[in-house]
DNA sequence: TACATTTGGACAATATTTGTCTAAAACAAT
DNA sequence: ATTGTTTTAGACAAATATTGTCCAAATGTA
Protein backbone atom coordinates (compact mmCIF):
# COMPACT_ATOMS: atom_id res chain seq x y z
CA UNK A 1 0.00 0.00 0.00
CA UNK A 2 2.11 3.04 -1.14
CA UNK A 3 1.07 6.45 0.36
CA UNK A 4 0.22 9.29 -1.68
CA UNK A 5 3.65 11.06 -1.73
CA UNK A 6 5.39 7.75 -2.77
CA UNK A 7 2.76 7.18 -5.45
CA UNK A 8 3.89 11.13 -6.66
CA UNK A 9 7.34 10.20 -6.38
CA UNK A 10 7.00 7.52 -8.29
CA UNK A 11 5.69 8.78 -10.98
CA UNK A 12 7.86 11.90 -11.36
CA UNK A 13 11.24 9.13 -11.18
CA UNK A 14 9.13 7.16 -13.96
CA UNK A 15 9.57 10.08 -16.25
CA UNK A 16 12.89 10.75 -14.79
CA UNK A 17 11.84 14.35 -14.61
CA UNK A 18 13.24 16.78 -11.65
CA UNK A 19 11.37 18.38 -9.32
CA UNK A 20 11.95 21.78 -10.84
CA UNK A 21 10.57 20.54 -14.58
CA UNK A 22 7.53 18.95 -13.07
CA UNK A 23 6.70 22.47 -10.87
CA UNK A 24 7.24 24.76 -14.31
CA UNK A 25 5.09 22.59 -16.18
CA UNK A 26 2.04 21.77 -13.36
CA UNK A 27 2.54 25.64 -12.13
CA UNK A 28 2.66 24.61 -8.56
CA UNK A 29 6.30 25.23 -6.07
CA UNK A 30 8.71 22.93 -6.21
CA UNK A 31 9.28 22.79 -2.51
CA UNK A 32 5.52 22.34 -2.42
CA UNK A 33 5.92 19.18 -4.89
CA UNK A 34 8.96 17.95 -2.40
CA UNK A 35 6.56 17.80 0.08
CA UNK A 36 3.59 16.30 -1.35
CA UNK A 37 6.13 13.41 -2.34
CA UNK A 38 7.21 13.72 2.08
CA UNK A 39 3.60 13.18 3.09
CA UNK A 40 4.24 16.60 4.75
CA UNK A 41 1.66 18.57 2.96
CA UNK A 42 -1.42 17.25 1.53
CA UNK A 43 -1.89 18.37 -1.87
CA UNK A 44 -5.11 20.45 -2.64
CA UNK A 45 -7.97 18.61 -4.83
CA UNK A 46 -7.37 21.01 -7.69
CA UNK A 47 -3.42 20.24 -7.68
CA UNK A 48 -4.50 16.47 -7.60
CA UNK A 49 -5.78 16.64 -10.92
CA UNK A 50 -3.74 18.18 -12.18
CA UNK A 51 -0.31 16.19 -10.92
CA UNK A 52 -2.63 13.23 -11.98
CA UNK A 53 -2.83 14.41 -15.93
CA UNK A 54 0.40 14.97 -15.99
CA UNK A 55 1.47 11.96 -14.51
CA UNK A 56 -1.04 10.17 -16.12
CA UNK A 57 -2.12 8.72 -13.40
CA UNK A 58 -5.77 7.62 -12.90
CA UNK A 59 -7.24 10.53 -11.32
CA UNK A 60 -9.55 8.30 -8.82
CA UNK A 61 -6.67 6.54 -7.11
CA UNK A 62 -4.85 9.17 -6.49
CA UNK A 63 -7.75 10.78 -5.01
CA UNK A 64 -8.99 7.42 -3.38
CA UNK A 65 -5.41 8.15 -1.37
CA UNK A 66 -6.01 11.38 -0.90
CA UNK A 67 -9.20 10.94 1.32
CA UNK A 68 -8.34 8.08 3.10
CA UNK A 69 -4.80 9.33 4.12
CA UNK A 70 -6.93 12.58 5.78
CA UNK A 71 -9.34 10.63 7.49
CA UNK A 72 -6.37 8.40 8.96
CA UNK A 73 -4.42 10.82 10.05
CA UNK A 74 -7.33 12.54 12.10
CA UNK A 75 -7.89 9.20 13.36
CA UNK A 76 -4.40 8.51 14.31
CA UNK A 77 -4.65 8.89 17.54
CA UNK A 78 -7.94 7.86 18.64
CA UNK A 79 -9.48 4.71 19.88
CA UNK A 80 -12.96 2.93 18.39
CA UNK A 81 -11.44 4.02 15.00
CA UNK A 82 -12.74 0.58 13.33
CA UNK A 83 -16.00 1.18 15.16
CA UNK A 84 -16.13 5.13 14.11
CA UNK A 85 -15.80 3.74 10.34
CA UNK A 86 -18.59 2.00 10.28
CA UNK A 87 -20.56 4.46 11.71
CA UNK A 88 -19.52 6.96 8.92
CA UNK A 89 -20.55 4.08 6.61
CA UNK A 90 -23.66 3.69 7.45
CA UNK A 91 -24.25 7.81 8.12
CA UNK A 92 -22.86 8.09 4.19
CA UNK A 93 -25.29 5.33 2.98
CA UNK A 94 -27.84 7.15 4.88
CA UNK A 95 -27.32 10.45 3.44
CA UNK A 96 -26.91 9.30 -0.18
CA UNK A 97 -29.99 7.16 0.00
CA UNK A 98 -31.66 10.45 1.08
CA UNK A 99 -30.17 12.09 -2.11
CA UNK A 100 -31.56 9.66 -4.51
CA UNK A 101 -35.10 9.87 -2.72
CA UNK A 102 -35.77 13.36 -3.13
CA UNK B 1 -29.08 5.60 14.27
CA UNK B 2 -29.19 9.07 15.82
CA UNK B 3 -27.33 11.82 15.10
CA UNK B 4 -24.73 14.19 17.83
CA UNK B 5 -27.61 16.62 17.35
CA UNK B 6 -30.76 14.35 18.13
CA UNK B 7 -29.00 12.59 21.14
CA UNK B 8 -27.78 16.09 22.36
CA UNK B 9 -31.37 17.37 22.02
CA UNK B 10 -32.98 14.39 23.68
CA UNK B 11 -30.45 14.55 26.41
CA UNK B 12 -31.57 17.61 27.48
CA UNK B 13 -35.39 16.99 26.87
CA UNK B 14 -34.77 13.75 29.36
CA UNK B 15 -33.73 16.33 32.01
CA UNK B 16 -36.33 18.63 30.98
CA UNK B 17 -34.13 21.83 30.83
CA UNK B 18 -34.09 24.78 28.62
CA UNK B 19 -30.93 25.51 26.27
CA UNK B 20 -30.73 28.86 28.43
CA UNK B 21 -30.29 26.72 31.43
CA UNK B 22 -27.67 24.49 29.56
CA UNK B 23 -25.68 27.04 28.16
CA UNK B 24 -25.46 28.49 31.93
CA UNK B 25 -24.25 25.32 33.40
CA UNK B 26 -21.76 23.98 30.58
CA UNK B 27 -20.91 27.68 29.82
CA UNK B 28 -21.48 27.58 25.89
CA UNK B 29 -23.69 30.20 24.51
CA UNK B 30 -26.89 29.06 24.19
CA UNK B 31 -27.44 30.19 20.57
CA UNK B 32 -24.30 27.58 19.75
CA UNK B 33 -25.98 24.37 21.79
CA UNK B 34 -29.10 24.79 19.70
CA UNK B 35 -27.46 24.48 16.72
CA UNK B 36 -25.26 21.55 18.11
CA UNK B 37 -28.63 19.83 18.11
CA UNK B 38 -29.92 20.95 14.81
CA UNK B 39 -26.33 19.48 13.20
CA UNK B 40 -25.54 23.31 11.88
CA UNK B 41 -22.15 23.22 13.92
CA UNK B 42 -20.26 20.89 15.67
CA UNK B 43 -19.04 21.10 18.83
CA UNK B 44 -15.55 20.97 19.63
CA UNK B 45 -14.32 17.54 21.49
CA UNK B 46 -13.79 19.84 24.87
CA UNK B 47 -17.07 20.77 24.26
CA UNK B 48 -18.01 17.25 23.92
CA UNK B 49 -16.43 16.11 27.23
CA UNK B 50 -18.42 18.83 28.67
CA UNK B 51 -21.80 17.82 27.73
CA UNK B 52 -21.40 14.38 27.96
CA UNK B 53 -20.49 14.95 31.83
CA UNK B 54 -23.58 16.83 32.28
CA UNK B 55 -25.83 15.29 30.38
CA UNK B 56 -24.24 11.94 32.03
CA UNK B 57 -24.09 10.50 28.46
CA UNK B 58 -21.18 7.98 27.84
CA UNK B 59 -18.58 10.22 26.35
CA UNK B 60 -17.31 7.92 23.97
CA UNK B 61 -20.47 7.33 22.59
CA UNK B 62 -20.74 10.68 21.34
CA UNK B 63 -17.04 11.09 20.28
CA UNK B 64 -17.26 7.75 18.10
CA UNK B 65 -20.57 9.69 16.75
CA UNK B 66 -18.66 13.41 16.63
CA UNK B 67 -15.85 11.30 14.37
CA UNK B 68 -18.17 9.62 12.23
CA UNK B 69 -20.46 12.43 11.29
CA UNK B 70 -17.03 14.48 10.63
CA UNK B 71 -16.29 11.66 8.07
CA UNK B 72 -19.49 11.28 6.37
CA UNK B 73 -19.69 14.92 6.25
CA UNK B 74 -16.36 14.66 4.32
CA UNK B 75 -17.19 11.77 1.55
CA UNK B 76 -20.83 12.98 1.36
CA UNK B 77 -20.72 14.38 -2.17
CA UNK B 78 -17.70 11.94 -3.00
CA UNK B 79 -17.36 8.50 -4.69
CA UNK B 80 -15.71 5.38 -3.67
CA UNK B 81 -16.37 6.04 -0.56
CA UNK B 82 -16.37 2.84 0.66
CA UNK B 83 -13.05 1.99 -0.89
CA UNK B 84 -12.03 5.01 0.45
CA UNK B 85 -13.31 3.88 3.62
CA UNK B 86 -11.15 0.24 3.19
CA UNK B 87 -7.99 1.98 2.63
CA UNK B 88 -8.06 4.41 5.78
CA UNK B 89 -8.71 1.60 7.69
CA UNK B 90 -5.86 -0.34 6.34
CA UNK B 91 -3.50 3.01 6.83
CA UNK B 92 -4.72 3.41 10.53
CA UNK B 93 -3.53 -0.07 11.49
CA UNK B 94 -0.47 0.19 9.67
CA UNK B 95 0.40 3.77 11.83
CA UNK B 96 -1.05 2.16 14.79
CA UNK B 97 1.40 -0.66 14.14
CA UNK B 98 4.02 1.20 13.67
CA UNK B 99 3.71 3.36 17.03
CA UNK B 100 3.59 -0.15 18.83
CA UNK B 101 7.11 -1.26 17.29
CA UNK B 102 8.50 1.77 18.16
C1' DT C 1 35.41 21.99 -5.23
C1' DA C 2 31.65 23.28 -7.96
C1' DC C 3 27.20 22.56 -9.55
C1' DA C 4 22.42 20.74 -9.46
C1' DT C 5 18.64 18.95 -6.89
C1' DT C 6 16.04 18.34 -2.91
C1' DT C 7 14.52 19.65 1.56
C1' DG C 8 13.44 22.39 5.88
C1' DG C 9 11.78 26.29 7.99
C1' DA C 10 9.93 30.79 8.44
C1' DC C 11 6.37 33.69 7.29
C1' DA C 12 2.62 35.99 4.85
C1' DA C 13 -1.72 35.08 2.51
C1' DT C 14 -6.12 32.47 2.51
C1' DA C 15 -9.53 29.81 3.97
C1' DT C 16 -12.15 27.54 7.46
C1' DT C 17 -14.07 27.12 11.84
C1' DT C 18 -15.66 29.07 16.03
C1' DG C 19 -17.88 32.21 19.43
C1' DT C 20 -20.89 36.02 20.27
C1' DC C 21 -24.54 38.93 19.83
C1' DT C 22 -29.10 40.40 18.41
C1' DA C 23 -33.41 40.11 16.75
C1' DA C 24 -36.81 37.34 14.54
C1' DA C 25 -39.47 33.08 14.70
C1' DA C 26 -41.96 29.66 17.14
C1' DC C 27 -44.50 28.21 20.87
C1' DA C 28 -47.52 28.56 25.10
C1' DA C 29 -50.57 30.35 28.43
C1' DT C 30 -53.91 33.35 29.56
C1' DA D 1 -54.60 38.86 20.42
C1' DT D 2 -50.90 40.09 23.89
C1' DT D 3 -47.55 38.85 26.71
C1' DG D 4 -43.81 36.15 28.09
C1' DT D 5 -40.68 32.44 27.17
C1' DT D 6 -37.76 29.44 24.42
C1' DT D 7 -35.54 28.39 20.31
C1' DT D 8 -33.42 29.57 16.03
C1' DA D 9 -31.24 32.34 12.10
C1' DG D 10 -27.97 35.36 10.52
C1' DA D 11 -24.29 38.52 10.57
C1' DC D 12 -19.91 39.37 12.00
C1' DA D 13 -15.53 39.36 14.64
C1' DA D 14 -12.07 36.31 16.65
C1' DA D 15 -9.45 32.42 16.61
C1' DT D 16 -7.40 28.33 14.02
C1' DA D 17 -5.79 25.90 10.44
C1' DT D 18 -4.15 25.38 5.83
C1' DT D 19 -1.66 26.96 1.93
C1' DG D 20 1.73 29.28 -1.03
C1' DT D 21 6.17 31.41 -1.40
C1' DC D 22 10.74 32.27 -0.69
C1' DC D 23 15.39 31.35 0.50
C1' DA D 24 19.08 29.10 2.54
C1' DA D 25 20.81 24.79 4.19
C1' DA D 26 21.36 19.99 3.20
C1' DT D 27 22.18 16.40 0.10
C1' DG D 28 23.89 14.33 -3.82
C1' DT D 29 27.12 13.94 -7.88
C1' DA D 30 30.64 14.56 -11.15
Amino acid sequence: MKTLGETLKCAREEKAMILRKVAAEVDIDQSLISKFEKNERKPTMEQIVRLAKFYELPENELIINWYSEKIADELKYTESTSEILKVAEEKINYYKAQENGK
